[in-house]
DNA sequence: TTCGTCCTTGACACCGGTATCATTAGGAAA
DNA sequence: TTTCCTAATGATACCGGTGTCAAGGACGAA
């Protein structure tokens, strides 16, 4: 029933410390004694015992995933991704959800890395943006990937993934110029997030570019909440839409839904009346009426290379490639909620 | 920096071992050395090592979470309320998503078992009805913990949380059937699970206990998704609704926003001409237009007890409670789908 | 052939806890 | 106080691997 590394050795009629060596493919071993270990591991059906390697080893074969994020799809892909790579390379997922208001969660954070000996963390948005965080990570040595949002801008790229949420609203804003548009009103997220800050700015060059004042009155500072959305849509086109808007943006898919739902409440036609666009092209994005038009984020891609990258730091510099880290630029798709036509 | 039980001991001036039955709560520690130990344990705030009492001990720190299930809303309840109980208790969270329909599968998660030394597994539906993989699970002498569909039917209550979905499917059914709705469609999810056919059951005892026959004609068999209900209430409304439906009812929340798509896409007013309802409460059925009428399922309370019952059953029968198995019966929560008074 | 070097391999301690069993201390009964 | 029994504690092996370092082997050069 339980394989040890002691029985494969005796199969084999080698060493432990060989087995163990092929195991990790580590260089030095001969290739008749590499395939003589392995006909023996897949004979026994050897399986490495995770506990023992974490517990003998420098490293562990745990990688954990860090986020403070009520969207339940984003979580999963996330997790999804990560995972997917995790099992490529044997090792375990150790999720940890935790509140980025909580002033416990740093140590909460360190509790559970000195508790599993994490090997490393994938850091997403918006904790990945914690500078308190990163600082104390960097203390303890542990090696971590972030997942920001940003153009590259940052000093330490070797550790971080980018998805350029500016370049994404400035599309989306464009095309809704392009639609005739003048007045577009944003539904910001949460303040302080730092996609909020490049989503907004995406769009306020791309009404720069096309000549047109970013009016504060076209904002409405809210969070990235169907709630919000809901609240955001009624205040900006309060008392018969004074401000003459005919386009918002969401800040998410969820706000663009809330704008929605709001517009719904009004008796304005979307998207006669008014244009309403959202941003990740999460699954709901197509199954409100009419379908969002948003900016598609592909998580899959985005975790999974997050988890490449981890690996290649964990493993030491060796196959550090120099282009791994990458900047991931959401790309509009344009549906109903904009365009009749694709409705 | 790192502080073993070594470190413990000798503070304390005890045995390692000592220590270890303090941690442990296990009995034949006097008071006084009980409390001189957990002051050393606070003063260098001692964690101990997962993976060192994973390899020790008999049992293991680490318990599994195993889904297949495509509703990131349900994976992410199910995820945060386990997790919460294992933060108590000390324990790690693995999770694992597998196929069901993946021949691999079961290999897939023996593999895993063997390799994290997981202590117990909780199930979800629809592997929790797996009766193939209950064998192996029972072969392997594992324990686990199934959240099913149910009304405490199954011959082994020890194990087993029951979600009565007959039961609130006939709340709704009842609920539709009071409004004055005679010709009620269902559009079932997917075949094979039981939760299909327990709220299918519910829907059907209900319409005989008020005398009405249940036409097949009325019954959509699809698949828990959008894009079902959407499918199913076209069909079911086709040709100008020929047969006189006035409500249909969703096998889950996404199947009514289908058909609530679908409703909208053949101009069909909601709840005036047709009431749509849903089932699970998930987030987004409070923002479709209108509101979904739906069965709320505390899965939160579900997934909390389901960890719960685990714990005690893997720390060995000392404090298994009698009536630690649990009934859960989602209760009808009223909306704009099915009655615009309350829109 | 002999020597030196580098590549392979093995022996053994050790990671940080727990299980087992022997030992000691404490308290009740004699 | 002594005796005896039980509760409390400690010593030590062990879980299943990896790190370290020393020994053995292969191979080219002299």
């Amino acid at each position: 029933m339980k394989v040890t590394i002691n029985d494969v050795a005796k199969l084999a009629g080698v060493s432990m410390k060989t087995v163990s060596r092929v195991i990790n493919n580590e260089p030095s071993v001969r290739k008749k004694t590499h395939d003589l270990v392995m006909a023996a591991v897949k004979e026994l059906n050897y399986q490495p015992n995770l506990a023992a390697r974490n517990l003998a080893g420098t490293s562990s074969y745990a990688i954990g995933l860090v986020y403070d994020n009520p969207n339940a799809y984003y979580v999963i892909d996330m997790q999804n991704g990560v995972l997917s790579r995790c099992r490529q390379e044997g090792y375990e997922l150790v999720i940890h959800p935790c509140s980025y208001a909580d002033d416990n969660m740093k140590n909460e954070l360190k509790t559970m890395i000195r508790r599993s000996r994490i090997a490393g963390l994938v850091l997403t948005p918006p904790l990945s943006e914690q500078q308190d965080l990163i600082d104390e990570l960097d203390e303890m040595n542990m090696h971590y990937v972030r997942i920001l949002s940003g153009r590259g801008d940052n000093n330490d790229n070797s550790s971080c993934i980018y998805v350029n949420d500016f370049a994404a609203a400035y599309e989306i804003t464009t095309h809704l110029l392009q639609l005739g548009h003048k007045n577009i009103a944003f539904i910001c997220g949460d303040q302080g997030h730092k996609s909020t800050a490049e989503r907004l700015a995406g769009y306020q060059q791309a009404l720069a570019d096309h000549h047109i004042e970013a009016r504060e009155g076209l904002l409405y500072r809210g969070e990235y909440s169907f709630e919000s959305g809901v609240e955001g849509a009624k205040e900006l086109l309060k008392d018969g839409n004074t401000l003459g808007i005919t386009a918002v943006m969401g800040g998410n898919d969820e706000i663009a839904a809330g704008a929605l739902f709001a517009a719904r409440l009004m008796n304005i036609a979307i998207p006669g009346e008014l244009a309403i666009t959202g941003f990740e092209d999460s699954p709901f994005s197509k199954q409100t009426w009419p379908k969002l038009t948003t900016a598609h984020q592909d998580n899959d891609e985005i975790s999974q290379h997050a988890a490449r990258l981890l690996f290649s730091k964990t493993r030491g510099a060796r196959n550090q490639d120099k282009d791994i880290c990458r900047i991931f630029t959401p790309s509009l798709v344009i549906r109903g909620s904009s365009d009749a036509e694709t409705a």
